[in-house]
DNA sequence: GTCGGTAGAGTAAACGTTTACTCTTTGTGG
DNA sequence: CCACAAAGAGTAAACGTTTACTCTACCGAC
C-alpha cells in the first residue's frame, strides 16, 4: 500500500495541512522544528505524494508536452532531447507525443494532454493542424509553443530558425563554388520552414542574376522515399542542373540514393547541400555538406519560453524568436571551375 | 471552464453514477432511452471525462511507460513505435522515458511513473539497472516487461530476439564467405544481448573448428564513438582479422569510419556484419549487411503482453519470449577464396 | 393479494491532495 | 497591563470521478 499524506500526518501527530506545507515549500506556516521533523519521517517513509490527487486540485500536473510529427525523423529526436532536458532543468516532465502526420493521432494525443493537465505543450512543425485541432488548442488552458512553424494566433510564440537566411546562405555557397544550377528540393509546399526557405532561394537567385526556373523546383515529404521519387523524375525530365539545395538531410539522402542508382557521383556530377545536420550527415560518404540548425538549443528555448509561459513570468515581448544557422562545408560540394569571376 | 461529469448530470436531468455508467459502458443500471440520450448530450458538449479523476479512484491510467536506455539509438525508436501503436491500438497512451544511460534519471522516471499510476512499464535494455531502483520497480504495483533483457526475476516477462542463434548465424556466413579471423564487436560486457551474442560467436567457432582468440573480442557501448575507439585501438595492435562481427548497426558505421580514416575498404580489405538493420543500415555505403531483428513486432509484442499482464487476461505460460532474426545481405561482406573447401 | 426479484436510478463515501479560513498562543508596543 | 498582530497549526471544503449500497416501482408467480 502506499503512503499517503495522511499516514505522514499521523505519525508526525500533525495535521494533513502542515504536512502540505512542508513538502511544498511553502515558506509560512510551520515552524523550522516541525518541519524538519516531518521531512525527516517523509524520507523514512519515502512519501511521495501522489501527483493525481495533486492535479486533481490545482490543475496542474509539471507535465509538458511535445508534439512532433513523425519521430522517425532524427532532426525531431535532437528537438526532443533539446525540450527535455530544459524542462527537468526546471522540475517538469516531457510527455512526447508522435504525431504521425496523422491529424486523427494529432487530435487524440491534444485531448490526452488536456485530459491530464498537462500545462504547456511544444509543437513542432505542425502547419498541417486540422482547423478542428487548432480550435481545440485554443479552447484549452495550456499553454502553447510552436518550432518550425508560423501561427497566426496572438498567443502564439513562434520559434524557427532564420530560414529565408539560412539558404540564401546554401545558395551563394553554390554559387561561390561555380553552380549555376541549382534546384530546389523543398519539404511540403505548406509547410513554414519550406515556404522561408523558398523565398530565401528565390531571392539569393535574384540577387545573384540567376534566371528562376520553376522545373528546378521539386517538393517532397521531408523523407527520404518521396525525395527520392521526387529527383527521379527531375531526373527523368532531362532538365540540367549541377547541384540541389535540399530543405533537410533526409531528403539529400534519398538525393544521394537516386544518384548513386543513375550512376552519378556526388559531388563530382553532382553536389548536394542538406539542411538541419542531422548526426547521420556527417556519418554518410560522401560527408554531407549541410546547413546547420541548432536544434537542441531551439528544443531548450522551446522548453524555457513555455514554461515561463506557464509560471507566467513571462515578460517576453517578442514572440517571433528566430536562431542562426551555420553551413557545415564537407564533401558534398563540388569546387567547380566558376568562368563567371573576373 | 472544462465541462465535467456533474454538468452533464444536470443537463440531462440524472444522477452523475448514472452518466458515470453510460461513458463507461457498463451494461447495468440504465435503460436504452436514457443511455442514448446522455451519449447525445455528452457529445454535444464534448465532454471529456478527467483522467485524473478517474485516475485518482480507479488508480489506473491506462497509460504504460516505456524506458529506453538512449533515445538517439534508432533501434530504440523502432521498438518505441511498436510499442506505441500495440498500446494505442487498445486504448493505452504510452509515456517515452530517456533514461539516457543515467541511473539516476531511470531513477526519477520509474518515479514518476508511478506517481502517474502508470498501469505498466516496458523497460528496454535495462540491464544495468541499479539495485535500487529494481527494489523500486518490485514494491511498486506497475506491471513491468522487459526487451533485451533477462531479468531474474518471477514476475518479470523478457521479450528477447534469439541472439545466441543469430550470432551464430553471422558467424557462418562469414565462414562461408571464407572468412576464418573474425572479430567480436559487443556492446557493453554485462548486457544481455552481448553476453548471448558472444556465446553464439564462440559456440560457432567451436563448430567450424576455428581456434578462438580473446584479442579479436572488444567491448564498446553501442555506440559509434567508443566503437571507433576500440576499433582503433585494436588496428593500433596490428592484430590480423578480415572481418568485423558487430553487436548493433551503431558500432559498425563506427566500424567504417575508423577504416576509411586509415584506408582501408570495405569489405575488400576488411568485412563488417552490424546487427539490428537499423533504417540507416540500407543507407550507408557500402549498404551494411545486417543480422534483422524484428523491432518494430518485439515492440508491439511487448506491449500486448504488458496490457494483458494489467487487464489480468494474461494466461500466458511462456515468460520468455524470443523473436527470431534473419540475416540481410547486402555489400559490406566480401567473398573470399576458400582455401578450405574441398 | 402477497412476496420476491429485478431493472432503473439515486445517494454518498472515497480517492489524496491543496488551501481558504479559523483558532490558539505568543510576542510587542504603548 | 491591554490591545493587537503575527506565527504556528488545524478544520474542512473542494477537485471530478467511480462504485457500493439503497430505494422505488413494476412484474410475475403462487
Amino acid at each position: 500500500m502506499k503512503v499517503t499524506i495522511t499516514d505522514i500526518a499521523k505519525i508526525a501527530g500533525v495535521s494533513v495541512a502542515t504536512v502540505s506545507r512542508v513538502i511544498n515549500n511553502k515558506s509560512k506556516g510551520v515552524s523550522d522544528a516541525t518541519r524538519e521533523r516531518i521531512w525527516k519521517i517523509v524520507e523514512e517513509n519515502n512519501f511521495q505524494p501522489s501527483a493525481i490527487a495533486r492535479g486533481l486540485v490545482t490543475k496542474q500536473s509539471n507535465i509538458i508536452g511535445l508534439l512532433i510529427p513523425n519521430i522517425t525523423n532524427p532532426y525531431h529526436l535532437e528537438l526532443a532531447k533539446g525540450v527535455e532536458d530544459a524542462a527537468a532543468e526546471r522540475g517538469y516532465n516531457t510527455i512526447l507525443c508522435d504525431g504521425a502526420n496523422s491529424t486523427k493521432k494529432e487530435s487524440s494525443h491534444i485531448d490526452f494532454l488536456n485530459d491530464h493537465y498537462v500545462s504547456g505543450v511544444v509543437y513542432s512543425n505542425t502547419e498541417e493542424i486540422s482547423e478542428e485541432t487548432f480550435l481545440k488548442i485554443k479552447s484549452f488552458s495550456m499553454k502553447s509553443v510552436f518550432v518550425d512553424s508560423r501561427i497566426a494566433w496572438d498567443r502564439a510564440y513562434n520559434i524557427n530558425a532564420d530560414n529565408k537566411k539560412a539558404m540564401k546562405e546554401v545558395v551563394r555557397f553554390l554559387y561561390e563554388n561555380g553552380h549555376r544550377q541549382i534546384a530546389f528540393v523543398g519539404g511540403p509546399a505548406t509547410t513554414y520552414s519550406t515556404i522561408k526557405r523558398f523565398e530565401g532561394y528565390k531571392e539569393a537567385l535574384d540577387e545573384l542574376g540567376i534566371p528562376f526556373d520553376d522545373q528546378l523546383v521539386i517538393y517532397g515529404d521531408y523523407i527520404i522515399e518521396t525525395s527520392r521519387e521526387r529527383i527521379s523524375e527531375l531526373l527523368d525530365k532531362n532538365i540540367n542542373f549541377t547541384a540541389l539545395a535540399c530543405c533537410n538531410d533526409m531528403m539529400a539522402i534519398g538525393a544521394y540514393e537516386v544518384f548513386e542508382e543513375r550512376s552519378l557521383r556526388v559531388p563530382e556530377d553532382v553536389s548536394v547541400v542538406g539542411f538541419d545536420d542531422i548526426y547521420m550527415a556527417k556519418h554518410i560518404r560522401p560527408r554531407l555538406t549541410t546547413m546547420r540548425q541548432p536544434t537542441y538549443e531551439m528544443g531548450r528555448e522551446s522548453a524555457d519560453v513555455l514554461i515561463d509561459l506557464i509560471e507566467g513570468n513571462g515578460n517576453r515581448s517578442e514572440m517571433n524568436i528566430r536562431f542562426d544557422t551555420a553551413l557545415q562545408v564537407r564533401d558534398s560540394v563540388k569546387k567547380m571551375i566558376n568562368f563567371d569571376r573576373s
